[in-house]
DNA sequence: GTGAACGTAACA
DNA sequence: TGTTACGTTCAC
């Protein structure tokens, strides 16, 4: 490639120019758009393209063959014009390409050849996110100069330049929302940062738990006792991309320089740390004050540490992450209920009297008129879509806690692991304001397996990049105010998902499925969703109708759903008649409460031919109130079935069950496990 | 605002 | 030389 790395603006600009004039006379799109920079007139080098390292699990992956940019591949047999990466294997930490040089000394990263991890870091290639520039932090002659370090993407930092000039990638003189909240937060970071310096290294556990505190401004300069008793009171309000916070604005770390770049400084050489910019005191009266905000701001922070160009837009709603903090304790953690008395009475309720686990104790169908209205109108996620939320990868660096006197913890990180398995994920988010080493620990997704967000009244920004870092298995939106976009933006981005759980939801949003690809999803619960009938079923079930080159698949976008709960919908045969043709793997149906239900859409189930005849473990029919004991010989021909629950079915009689268990007893045993509960015997 | 399209960097 | 896919532009 022609293109200086080095080369000012108009000498890029003028080559590109040249190129484009040479290469496509009349261009109709970008033309050395690969390469070309971005708005940021500010650079000052050629954006290096990185790409991929080709060792995380997302680059180990195949390709799914099924998501969008798949279809377009013409190995799938897509015109191939998107030329894009499979979603399931969008890396997570790209790296400089093996051309790469310095632009001082010009010559590769050498960090390889370096055994301390300081050194390493002098002697690796650092692209800044600001002005492209590629150095080796060594080459930089630059004396009392400070670069900040990515610690999301390898090699990348803010070179001391720009950093000293207080340049950002945002253009900070057009923005003054901006260079008044993010540089703040920053500085509370610096701030400490120095602090450590002054005094020497602290151990990372109190310099850790004294941030948190301020971090959470429960108090002002608090002593260690209370600010750790304050961020405990904070955690339990810590939202699911709050502990993102410290991540984000890390300013160390990267993959040689973990632990390393916490060591002392070493003559001239720029070091990887922050500039004190305003008084701590003062810091955190400002930061009480725009910590709300500034949740947003972080995530903005976060994208722009990934290189990613994306507007600023200010939160206009400022009292949203107070709710977010609010609803963070519900994370995973069933244990708690410290958030019933903050939440309103309605939904309050309704958690009470909707378990996810249909357990009908005599209330009736009516009951959810009640349904729980969103109590406020979904929050803004548009900017979201234009961020890159990279996971972090399973077992991040470092292997071991970097101590005090620059020697490691005696246990290894999966020891911790292990340890922080124990933990709720409550827990979890404390100890992500510990330190640095503990955020990055804390957030390896195999913790967050499963991450519950039921009822939840609002869904947040800032909770949407919370569970895409965390790529959870199990994801429960129920009852929450989701929107589709915010839900079509998830699903894209969790190519691991499993379990699905949007009871509850409003068909606006649960929509979103129709759409959106998901070939892994094997548990699907939409009951209670509002609006949610046959029409919309068949639209849940059918192919995509996108008939573009490439996006033609003939195959139902739920196909490998297993277990599928419909519980309090207003479905009928119809789309009973769908699910047994096109979820051939379903073996667990819920279609409790649903009234239309009858012996007939038994007999369709279990008809010969189906694959639910055959499929179906469990199926669970209370409170359908028109099945009648008919069913249960329909029930006779189903080889694999394990229980079949018709509690509270008023036509179904504990007789016909007896007479069920008798009968099937000669080949397979059955017992009432409870009235009109029927089991099998293992 | 969104996503398709595409030039071309990166690499085998 | 062929393939993959990053980063950008622009039509909708």
């Amino acid at each position: 490639m022609a293109l200086s790395m080095s080369g000012d603006d108009e000498e890029y600009e003028s080559e590109s120019e040249q190129q484009r004039a040479v290469n496509r006379p009349k261009p109709k799109m970008g033309s050395t758009s690969a390469v070309k920079l971005p708005s940021n007139r500010s650079a000052s080098g050629a954006r290096r393209r990185r790409t991929r390292c080709r060792k995380c699990e997302a680059c180990l992956r195949t390709e799914c063959g099924e998501c969008h940019f798949c279809k377009d591949m013409k190995k799938f047999g897509g015109p191939g014009r998107m030329k894009q990466s499979c979603i399931m294997r969008q890396c997570i930490a790209p790296v400089l390409p093996h051309t790469a040089v310095c632009v001082v000394c010009k010559e590769a990263g050498k960090e390889d050849t370096l055994e301390d991890e300081e050194e390493k870091f002098n002697f690796m290639l650092m692209e800044c996110s600001i002005c492209n520039e590629i150095v080796h932090p060594n080459c930089l002659k630059v004396s009392d100069a400070s670069g900040v370090v990515n610690d999301e993407l390898p090699n990348c930092w803010e070179c001391p330049k720009c950093n000293h000039a207080g340049k950002s990638g945002k253009d900070k003189s057009d923005d003054s929302y901006i260079s008044k909240l993010l540089p703040q937060v920053k500085t509370e970071k610096e701030e400490e940062d120095d602090d450590d310096e002054e005094g020497g290294r602290e151990h990372p556990f109190r310099s850790g738990v004294d941030r948190k505190g301020r971090f959470g401004e429960a108090e002002e300069d608090g002593d260690y006792r209370d600010s750790r008793n304050d961020s405990l009171n904070s955690s339990i309000k810590t939202p699911l991309g709050d502990s993102d916070h410290s991540l984000c604005s890390s300013p160390q770390a990267g993959p040689s320089s973990e632990g390393g770049s916490e060591t002392q400084e070493r003559g001239p050489r720029p070091k990887a740390r922050r500039k004190r910019r305003l008084p701590n005191r003062e810091l955190s009266r400002e930061l009480s004050k725009a910590l709300n905000q500034e949740i947003q701001k972080t995530e903005d922070c976060l994208a722009n540490e990934n290189r990613q160009p994306l507007k600023v837009e200010p939160e206009t709603e400022n009292e949203e992450p107070k709710k977010l903090f609010r609803n963070g304790n519900e994370l995973g953690d069933q244990r708690s209920h410290l958030k019933t008395k903050e939440m309103n009475g309605n939904t309050w309720d309704l958690r009470h009297f909707y378990p996810s686990q249909i357990t009908p104790l005599g209330f009736n169908r009516s009951t959810p008129t009640t349904r729980p209205v969103p109590p406020r109108s979904p929050p803004k996620c548009v900017q979201m879509e234009r961020h890159v939320i990279r996971p972090p990868p399973i077992s991040p660096p470092p292997d071991r806690l970097p101590l005090k006197d620059g020697k490691a913890h005696i246990l290894q990180r999966e020891v911790w692991m292990k340890i922080f398995g124990y933990l709720s994920h409550q827990e979890l988010c404390v100890c992500m304001r510990i330190c640095k080493t503990w955020n990055r620990w804390c957030c390896d997704k195999r913790l967050w397996t499963n991450i519950d967000l039921n009822r939840c009244t609002s869904i947040t920004p800032l909770m949407l990049s919370g569970i895409i870092r965390r790529q959870p298995v199990s994801l429960d939106l129920s009852w929450t105010n989701i929107s589709k976009k915010q839900l079509s933006w998830l699903i894209n981005r969790l190519p691991g998902l499993r379990v699905l759980k949007l009871s509850g939801c409003s068909w606006a949003a649960v929509s979103a499925l129709c759409t959106s690809s998901c070939p892994l999803l094997r548990t699907l619960d939409v009951q209670w969703v509002e609006g949610l009938k046959d029409a919309q079923m068949r639209d849940l079930l059918s192919p995509p109708t996108d008939n573009r080159p490439g996006q033609l698949d003939n195959r139902c976008k739920l196909r490998n759903v297993e277990d599928l709960r419909l519980a309090g919908l207003d479905i009928t045969d119809t789309s009973l008649r769908l699910i047994s043709r096109q979820m051939p793997l379903l073996s667990r149906l819920d279609l409790s409460y649903c009234n239309h239900i009858n012996d007939q859409s038994v007999n369709l189930l279990t008809a010969a031919g189906t694959t639910t005849r055959d499929s179906l473990t469990e199926i669970n029919l209370s409170v359908c109130n028109r099945v009648t004991d008919h069913s249960l010989n329909y029930f006779k021909r189903c080889g694999s079935i394990c229980q079949i629950d018709l509690r509270f079915c008023k036509q179904v009689t504990k007789t016909a069950c007896e007479h069920f268990i008798a009968e099937m007893s000669v080949s397979v045993p059955f017992r009432l496990k409870e009235d009109k509960l029927l089991q099998k015997i293992s």
